[in-house]
DNA sequence: CTCGATTGGCCCATGTCGGAG
DNA sequence: CCTCCGACATGGGCCAATCGA
């Protein structure tokens, strides 16, 4: 494989100076134009590619950011599609991405390992479980120097970057939105109950009903499981049978609004005629789901560029590091109007 | 960050004794046990790390490998299942994966550019377009020496191994169900026309229907998108409107079969007791479709392993390179009966 | 003597070989 | 013979120095 000493050697030029054309570099040394060039057409003639790990040993820095997370289960989109804009926006700059799946929830060793080990410049995390978070922060940020940017944690972690999409705004536009077609008694698929994401959209969720003055008995409030799809038909049997029932649903997620409506159907209840159903996310399926899902589109691909964005700000200029804050980036949902949500009866 | 040399100078011994003892080297050099455990208590009480950036400057090859695959769109769940695959057993054996797309479905140069700078030690793509193929096998197996791995490509390229799942098989399988159920006229939903994989699929269908003696008129064959589902729904407008028409369609994927589910239900024909549906694939959301999906499950994360699997064994003992015949490891699809299947009426 | 153009040489962290005690 | 070590190599960033005009 070629190196910058055989472009030395081509050119007669010496092995710095080829370096410093191919770095573009312009303080203190200056290179004529004329050299430049030719030091250029002959690195590209020859097909010289930089050798980035020498690169990275160098400067003791890969330009390389871990994606840690757990084995994609149930919701492989919704990281599927963060990883994609996290690719997308690293590449752009310069960087790449190496993928480190957690065998479970909790931190392994392994995992801290391979990051610590190549030398990654820095790391995203987009884990369900906080315990996660501490070891992070613990044996990378604190131990190391590691920079972490947390994607879609539940609760900003202290001095942590949070990225994530809105919750509390997505729930809103669902509400408004089943509000404005005529409904009074909105029932709540929630995910897991404790579990984080979940707790953080209910919250939202009854914060905004008795804002918004709207009744809300506890039972309106059910839970399912976004690991565990099957658990959203019972949920979805029990919020259905109230009386009085909810005329519309809002689901934590996409999948459970598809079981939430065939549940619905089992029970001889007609989407949207019967019950209006609304889900969170916007995954490929939805519009093709019966009938076609109206749901709040999370803007996955976005986080996981706003996440690279703010992640290499902070590994290019230090200076930018803020004092253990909890810092978060909020990025706005949209809602998707199709076929599942009409006025009540 | 700690180095060898930090060792060294702890235990008084030299920074070789200590690469040797870390690198558990038995061949040439003895350690005294007395030794070697010294090195290794004071290694791990003062918590070194090896730098892999270093290791592999010196070796020459990164022990990363690259995951190409265009940008996800429709498709993210079956990348995303391979991709957790091949993660998986590449951490096992001590390797590391970095994903790079393709923005376009073409090769780009800033991919090529990624594969080499970084000096992977070998490529898995999964990319549909045959180009693509062509341009690694010409730019990086024979330029470089970097080993590839086609991962569920369409017809094996020459010179690459090729690793995906036994689709003949798969649909034999789907056939054989329908078949014991009392099936004699079944349609089959194709993806889009032309397309590689779509075709292997057809292919295969049309030869089992001749050696199983099926009446197999053309219109019984039809187009539908994998990236564009509506696509689905005229091609199974079409199919079920034919007389006589299919009493059971086999289709080249689990959302096209949602797809088809609904578009039947919408024409008046109930799944499955007026149209039995299979699909292909076995997608997370899929046992929780109306009815419940059977359909044939890929094993798509065995295929992410075996290709790494492969690919390891031929990076790790070159010896193992075979001349430029194609290569192909198929791995078996399986039968998962649910709901949408039933004898006809 | 200054200034612009170019270069020698050290360093990064590690693997490995031949030799030393 | 056993135990250990010096020295060289890897590819490239970058400082300090040098050379020619």
């Amino acid at each position: 494989m070629l190196t910058m000493k055989d472009i030395a050697a081509k050119t007669g030029l010496a092995r710095t100076t080829v370096s410093y054309v191919l770095n573009g570099r312009t303080d203190g040394v200056r290179i004529p134009e004329q050299t430049r060039q030719r030091i250029l057409d002959v690195a590209s003639e020859m097909g010289y590619r930089r050798n980035e790990l020498a690169r990275a040993m160098v400067t003791g820095k890969h330009r390389l950011l871990g994606f840690l997370t757990t084995q994609p289960t149930q919701e492989a989109e919704f990281k599927s599609r963060i990883l994609s804009g996290a690719v997308e926006e690293a590449t752009e700059q310069g960087y790449g991405i190496k993928v480190i799946y957690l065998p479970t929830e909790m931190m392994s060793p392994d995992a801290l390992e391979q990051c610590i080990e190549w030398r990654l410049a820095g790391l995203l995390a987009l884990v369900p479980h906080p315990s996660v978070l501490s070891a992070l922060h613990s044996d990378l940020v604190e131990g190391g120097d590691m920079k972490v940017a947390v994607v879609e944690g539940a609760d900003p972690h202290p001095g942590a970057l949070n990225v994530c999409s809105d919750d509390a705004y997505g729930i809103g536009l669902a509400l408004d939105h089943l509000i404005d077609l005529g409904h009074r008694h909105i029932g709540f698929l929630s995910s897991r109950e404790g579990d984080d994401v979940g707790t953080v959209r209910e919250t939202h969720f009854r914060d905004l009903c008795r804002q918004k003055g709207l009744p809300l008995p506890p039972a309106f409030i059910d839970y399912g499981d976004w690991q565990d799809l099957e658990a959203n038909r019972s949920a979805t049997l029990r919020l259905l049978g109230l009386s009085p029932r909810p005329t519309a649903l809002i689901c934590s997620g996409d999948p459970a609004a598809m079981v939430a409506i065939s549940t619905a159907r089992s029970m001889g209840l007609k989407t949207p005629q019967d019950v209006s159903v609304i889900g969170f996310g916007d995954y490929s399926l939805s519009p093709f789901s019966d009938p076609p899902l109206t749901t709040i589109a999370q803007p996955f691909r976005e986080v996981g560029r706003a996440a690279v964005r703010s992640l290499l700000e902070r590994i290019e200029d230090p200076s930018r590091e803020y004092g253990g804050q909890p810092c978060s980036i909020l990025l706005p949902p949209t809602l998707v109007v199709r076929d599942s949500t009409s006025p009540p009866r």
